[in-house]
DNA sequence: ACGATGTATATGCGATGCGCATCTAGGTGT
DNA sequence: ACACCTAGATGCGCATCGCATATACATCGT
């Protein structure tokens, strides 16, 4: 976390890029290589190419994923992902983390998702 | 990031910290440990001590927040932090980021947030 | 036969982040 | 003198991450 300005060149990872992932991966499975493709195609954050790979060996240390080799397609073989439950159950609690968080942010911000204008100047009522 | 089943013990950190600080910031000044009691009160994640006190000095570093002591309290003296400009432009990507995680989440679970069940077999259409 | 290219996965290195424990230090009460 | 509370900070060890690079199989051109 050290984009210079206000989010230049975010780069989403860890738990973001696990829930991307997983949400890729829910109903189907899917290699690696294929999975860095579809999210650098559909612009769901520019993820790390080498950090995809080993996010999803620790999801499967995690037990959020299983997997198994392809041999059977020409070229490389393809270590296929599958979600397992407690991969549907952790995306799930992510968006539930998700949600929360961001009602906590809205309550702290006024109630309402009112758009946040910085001030001319700052007050400080000190404590 | 190793909750070990989905998410037990999760502690949200980095990013997350920083936004929910500048939340609780935004519009006062306050300093590191009425911020570590009031996130504990509210229950905003159990964060850990330490980790806050070095968040605010890196988003200082990072311009998102400035700092002077207040030593007109009894007491130690007080770091009291007030946030930048920056920092709200932050807080406001933040924000954005979120609702478009949010969104992609959505689009990839099936453009709908219908819970996600647990299937007593899951399929492998392969590919 | 052989090198270039594309597919597919993985790792080494250096820097950063974080939890946990601990430390410093001033102030207050007994 | 001593314990306790407030307030902020740091050392250690481990995990993470970006970047670059390595490994290996397959195809195609010459």
């Amino acid at each position: 976390m050290q984009r210079t300005d206000a989010f230049a060149g975010f780069k989403p990872s860890g738990d973001m890029l696990t829930a991307h992932l997983l949400a890729l991966l829910q109903g189907w499975t899917a290699y690696g290589y294929d999975l860095v493709q579809r999210l650098e195609d559909a612009g769901y954050g520019d993820y790390n190419k080498g950090s995809i790979y080993r996010t999803l060996r620790q999801m499967e240390r995690m037990g959020l994923v299983s997997s198994d080799w392809d041999t059977s397609t020409e070229g490389p073989a393809r270590r296929m992902y599958t979600v397992t439950q407690t991969g549907l159950l952790f995306l799930k609690d992510w968006l539930t983390l998700l949600d929360a968080h961001r009602k906590d942010m809205e309550m702290l911000l006024g109630m309402s998702t009112r758009p946040i204008e910085p001030p001319d100047t700052h007050r400080s009522p000190s404590s």
